[in-house]
DNA sequence: AGTGATTTTTTACAGATGTATGCGTTGTCT
DNA sequence: AGACAACGCATACATCTGTAAAAAATCACT
């Protein structure tokens, strides 16, 4: 050609990228159409693409969600995020999130073969059991991760348990004890009772957790329902805790905090919740975000169920918002 | 999941094409991330890119350019368009044509095993000549297709053969004859003699043809230098002809006109240049749109070499102009 | 429960794609 | 002119992709 180098290797792969992506030729099919070798075709598509000439958009009203969830699960370092969609005029932290949890645990059922689920409990695992269809799986056992409320307003703790087993078709196992031992209990000597050796044996043998967060705030079943009377939500905070899983508290980063109600708490220890093969966290709202946040660090989130509302939230502000439309470089490497 | 299958069908299909076009994903590696079979994960993409989920765009200042080339590619039935960038605001019908040919050229000798190649005349050709590089080919020769004018105001018609050999280092064959007998000769008298025949045999077999066309008016060379001065332009237009490829006069469909000139035309025949490999044409210009489409009716291109204003009018009208968005839908089949 | 029909899942295989290797050509420097 | 380096090209091979057929599972019906 006359003209100069770089405008024809653009015209040539713009006609290499027509042919292929537009009207849908093989790139061996190019390389014969145009008189040149296949490697040449391959290379031009490759530039093409790393020069950002392809665009490749994908128009779904489930973009925006798969790629929140995309940026969240990179961000938090976990392996799968859900987050579902929420109703924006009655929004309820539960209801959506309840359903996503549902229909992980089902399909997680049917494919895997999971003998010993660990559960926690909270009113999103509440709502999870309310969307679980009926099934048969004699074979699982529900075991409940820490102890229960004595007392409470809309449900019985111990009922999330035996709940998802009823709906499950599965048998359960009870930790049947107060979350938090009363003050002068001996821990090593309650917890000696064969029982509860028993049963805490069974949490190095989980195959799946089903978890939660709150925070400390009355919004918390926990906080509400559980805490002894002379640990008050203040002064757990004060000992910079921000939430709990599983009735332990946790500061910014993920560690538990070292306070007196951490050695009066009754349930599996975090250590070994991290252990277990794949852990589901639920949990939604915007005062959740910090706690979600922590539970990730500390690495006791395999898949994240949350909604969308949560997920925005829980993204750095610092990262821009990204448009739907990337470029599709990455087929190049 | 609880919500209905369409939804969730069509929520799998984007988080697929997400992974797969923005995260650059293999098939197989998000088949195993979310716990699938590589055979739904194609169908999903599959079925994406059928309902027009996928859309790729291409990006660059070729785009209207390739997608013009090969619109009218495929309108005109023939395998290779080239629309050169015309300049716009000196536009002369041959600066941009002539440079595209002596590239288009140049590339093929380069990888074609070439040895005769047929050459018509005309300013197009000429001012391809102008822009062609000293090539060194000796084993190519270089065969003039139809007779000369006799006079004429800017280049010699005999010199656009010897102009291409000598440009392209190769030898050359003229047609020593007048491209319109003299009335009352004798065509098959004249043509008898032993070495128009050698030349005439050599039509037979020629690896390539270089071609132009030009209407029937006094921008036409060869009307205005060389029809016998008893024909006039406008009782060859009367007889249905709307142009000329090397010297014969072709309709709207591109059929040869009946007329007694015909039959005075010294030069190759055109169903022998029907059978000619590659057969290369080269016209640009709005006055030329008419018998470029008769040229390509008649089956007398391959490779179409024009511009883009050209280009332009050429195109079927009620081809509604797409944009350059297309859906990549292509790749299924 | 048994049986047949329908649908999924698995498996296999034929292209298509992306990459590395070795060879030949071109151009350049001494 | 000869040697060397750089570049491009053909080949070969290891995935990846798309599709069809076989096997298995599920479902509907008797």
């Amino acid at each position: 050609m006359v003209r100069e180098g770089q405008d024809e290797s653009d015209a040539f792969a713009t006609e290499v990228c027509w042919h292929y992506y537009v009207n849908g030729m093989t790139q061996g099919e190019i390389a014969k159409f145009l008189d040149t070798t296949r490697l040449r075709v391959n290379q031009a598509i490759q530039r093409a693409k790393s020069l950002g000439m392809v665009k490749v958009r994908i128009e779904s009203p489930f973009v925006a969600r798969v790629e929140l969830q995309d940026r969240l699960r990179r961000q938090l370092g976990i392996e799968r995020v859900i987050a579902a969609p929420a109703r924006r005029d009655a929004y309820d932290y539960h209801g959506s999130v309840g359903a996503a949890l549902a229909a992980v645990v089902t399909e997680r059922l049917r494919t895997k073969a999971w003998r010993k689920i660990g559960v926690s409990w909270g009113m999103t695992l509440e709502a999870g059991i309310q969307k679980l269809p009926q099934l048969a799986n004699p074979d699982v056992e529900i075991v409940s991760m820490l102890g229960g409320t004595m007392q409470g307003a809309s449900f019985n703790s111990f009922s999330i348990a035996s709940g998802f087993a009823a709906q499950l078709g599965a048998s359960y196992s009870l930790l049947a004890a107060p979350i938090f031992l009363s003050e002068g209990v001996d821990r090593d000597l309650f917890l000696s009772q064969e029982i509860f050796a028993d049963h805490f044996a069974k949490f190095e043998a989980l195959d799946a957790a089903i978890l939660t967060a709150s925070d400390i705030s009355p919004r918390s079943y926990l906080v509400a329902n559980g805490l002894p009377e002379e640990f008050s939500p203040a002064a757990i905070t004060e000992a910079g805790a921000i939430g709990d899983v599983l009735g332990r508290f946790l500061d910014e980063e993920g560690r538990t905090i070292d306070h007196p109600l951490d050695r009066r708490t009754i349930g599996v220890d975090l250590d070994v919740v991290e252990r277990t093969p794949e852990k589901i966290l639920a949990a939604a709202g915007p005062h959740k975000v910090e706690i979600i946040r922590a539970a990730a660090r500390r690495g006791l989130i395999d898949t994240l169920i949350t909604d969308d509302v949560t997920a925005e939230l829980l993204v750095e502000p610092s990262e821009g918002r990204k448009t739907a439309t990337l470029t599709a470089e990455q087929r190049a490497g």
